[in-house]
DNA sequence: TTGTAGGCGTTATCAC
DNA sequence: GTGATAACGCCTACAA
C-alpha cells in the first residue's frame, strides 16, 4: 500500500552527485555551483522527490515545527490567532501543530508533552498559568516558549499580550464615567483561568477604587453563547431580581448570551441595563446596537509570537515582554443608567 | 540552551537491561517479565525520560500523527470537527497535525505537502474536489486519506459525509411545501468549494422540479456573517428590489448576516421573509427568532473520520462511503409567504 | 566546490 | 524473555 517514495540517495544518483551536494544543493544553494543546484533541483522534480521530516529532525535536531497549545480551537479570537501564527510560520518554511485542552488542566499537560515528543522547537501557550507540571516538561525540553495573551507580572517569562486586568478596568471605568454605581459581574471560571481571574480582578479593583462592589451579583460560566445567556438568566431570576445597571462580561461571548436574554425578557439595552464585553469578535459589532467591548488585536499576537519564536530559533534576543494595545470600542450596549 | 535529555539507552542502563529490553517494555508490555518492566517503567520515570518522535517515526515508518487540512479555522462547524478528531486520535495515541488554507487552491497544495513531508500516517480532507496537485501527492504519498462534509460522486474515494445536494434540495422543499414561489439565494462561493456548489445545485433542483428557477437573484460570496450582510444588501439594493419571499442561504453565518440586515432595515422575518440557513451553528438556535436550518454533525464527522483512519492504519476495512444524517431544523425564520 | 564517513534515537530482526 | 545489531533517511564536520 504505501509506495516507494523517492530519497535523497536517488536524488543524488539520479542528478550525478554525491548525497551531501544534493543535500546542500537543497539546504544552503548558496553553497553549490549554479548548474549542479539545477541538476539537482531537476532530478529531485522528475523523481518527485519529498524530504522525510523525522529523518530531517533527527539528524538536524530540529523539526521546523512549532506547537500551540489552546484553552479551545471553538472561540473566534483564537481561532484568527491560530491562522496568524500559522501563516507567519509558513513563510519561514515551519509548521504549527495545534493542540486544545478544553480548559482541562490535567489535558493540557498532556497534550503540550504530546507535542514535546513530537519534537515542536517551540511553544506557544495561552496565558501566564499552568500547571507545575506543564512548565517543569517544558523546561526539561529546553526549547523557546511564548506565553500569550497576558503579561506575566513577574517579568520573569517571555510574553506577547496586554494586561487584561487593566482593560477589564478600563471597561468598568467606562460604565463608571456614564454614571452606573451597581454593577454584576459574568466571569470566565477563575480557578483554571488566569486571564478571566485578572479580568474579574480589574473590574474590582476598578469599583473598589470608588467604594463599590458587586458581590452577589458575581457569576461564573464557560465561556460561550449559551452559557452567557444561562447565567443572565440565573442573574434575573435571583430573589433580588435586576438590582443593577451595568452589566461587565469575561468576554463577548458571554456578553451577547446576555444581551440576547435581555431581549428576550423586553429589558432595553442599554436604556434599562448597559453591557459591556471583551474581545471584539465579528459578531459584536453585527448584533444590533452594537456591544461595546474592548478590542484585542488577536490576530496580531498570534503573528507577534510567532515572530518572537523565529527569532529566538534563530538566536537572536528578543524582549521578554511585548505589550500590545487594547482598544476600548463604544456602541450601543453602554450609555447612562435609567 | 538546550538541556540534556534522557535517551532510551540511558533508561536501559540505568535499569539494568538492554537497550532492546527497554524499548519493548514500552511498546510491548506484554512481552517482557513484569519485574522488568516495572524496573524500566521506574528508570524512566527517574530519568525523566520522553521519547523522541522523529526517531521512532525514522525507525517504525509511521509518525503517529494525523493531519488535517481544512479550509479554515475559522468556523465553528470546523472547530467541533477538528475537536473530535483531536479527541478520538489522542485516545490512540495519535497526534493530530492542522492545517488551513483559507480557500486558496495553491495553498491547499502547499500546505498538505508540508503534512506530507512530517510524515503524517493518514489525512483528512474537505470535500472530494481538489487540485489534481493534491490528488498527485496525496496518492504518491500512499497513506490512508478520508475526504470529509460530502459525498463522493464517483464512489472511488473514502468519505464521511452527507449529500450537500440532497439536504439543500430538502430546506428548499420545505419553503416550496411553505407555499413560496420565488427565491434567492445566497451561495459560497462555488468555483473553489465544491460543498457550496452542491448546495446550490440542490436548491436548483429542488426549484426546477416545481418549474421555477432564481436566475438573477443568486449572489456568492465568502462564508462570513459580514458578506453574508452585504451580500443581503446588494441584493435588497437591486433595481428589483425585494422581488421574492424565500432566501436560501449556503451556511448559517450567511443566512444570519441576511437576517440581521433584514432587522436593521425592518424587513419582518419570516412575516415578509423566509430564511433558511446550513450547518446549525450554536447562534442559530439564539438568534431570534431562531434560524431554521440543516443540522449536520459535525463533531460526528470529525469523530468517524477519525476512527475510520485508525481502522485503515490497524490494516482493517472500512466501507468507502459513510453517510450521516443531515436533519432539518425548523426554527422561526421560515413561514408562509405574505 | 564537492565527497566521505559517522551519527542522530529508535525499532525490528535475529540469535541466544 | 532477553540481548546484539542492522537499518531508518538525512545532516554535517572534516577531508579532499
Amino acid at each position: 500500500m504505501r509506495k516507494f517514495s523517492a530519497r535523497l540517495a536517488d536524488v543524488a544518483h539520479s542528478a550525478g552527485v554525491s548525497l551531501s551536494t544534493a543535500s546542500r544543493a537543497m539546504a544552503e544553494p548558496g553553497l553549490v555551483r549554479n548548474d549542479t543546484r539545477e541538476k539537482v533541483e531537476k532530478a529531485a522534480a522528475r523523481l518527485g522527490y519529498m524530504p522525510h521530516g523525522a529523518a530531517r529532525a533527527l539528524a538536524s535536531r530540529r523539526s521546523r515545527t512549532i506547537g500551540a497549545v489552546l484553552p479551545t480551537v471553538d472561540n473566534p479570537i483564537f481561532a484568527s490567532a491560530t491562522q496568524a501564527i500559522a501563516r507567519e510560520l509558513g513563510a519561514s518554511g515551519y509548521t504549527l501543530l495545534l493542540a486544545a485542552y478544553d480548559y482541562v488542566s490535567d489535558t493540557e499537560v498532556t497534550v503540550t508533552r504530546a507535542l514535546l515528543e513530537r519534537g515542536v522547537d517551540g511553544l506557544v501557550l495561552v496565558g501566564a498559568d499552568h500547571p507545575p507540571a506543564l512548565f517543569q516538561v517544558v523546561e526539561q525540553a529546553g526549547i523557546p516558549c511564548e506565553f500569550t495573551w497576558t503579561i506575566d507580572s513577574s517579568g520573569y517569562r517571555h510574553c506577547v499580550g496586554f494586561s487584561n486586568r487593566l482593560a477589564a478596568a478600563r471597561a468598568t471605568q467606562h460604565l463608571l464615567e456614564l454614571g452606573h454605581r451597581t454593577f454584576a459581574v459574568l466571569s470566565g471560571h477563575t480557578a483554571s483561568n488566569d486571564r478571566a481571574r485578572e479580568r474579574l480582578a480589574g473590574v474590582r479593583e476598578a469599583l473598589a477604587a470608588r467604594g463599590l462592589l458587586a458581590d452577589g451579583r458575581i457569576l461564573e460560566t464557560t465561556f460561550s453563547l449559551g452559557h452567557g445567556r444561562a447565567a443572565m438568566r440565573a442573574l434575573l431570576d435571583r430573589p433580588a431580581g435586576r438590582d443593577f445597571t451595568a452589566l461587565v462580561c469575561g468576554n463577548d461571548l458571554l456578553a451577547l448570551g446576555a444581551l440576547l436574554e435581555c431581549q428576550a425578557r423586553g429589558i432595553r439595552v442599554p436604556e434599562e441595563l448597559s453591557i459591556t464585553g471583551f474581545d471584539d469578535i465579528e459578531l459584536a459589532a453585527e448584533l444590533p446596537p452594537g456591544l461595546t467591548t474592548l478590542h484585542v488585536p488577536s490576530a496580531e499576537i498570534g503573528r507577534r509570537a510567532a515572530v518572537r519564536l523565529l527569532e529566538r530559533l534563530a538566536g537572536r534576543e528578543v524582549a521578554r515582554e511585548e505589550q500590545l494595545p487594547v482598544e476600548l470600542i463604544v456602541r450601543g450596549t453602554t450609555g447612562p443608567p435609567p
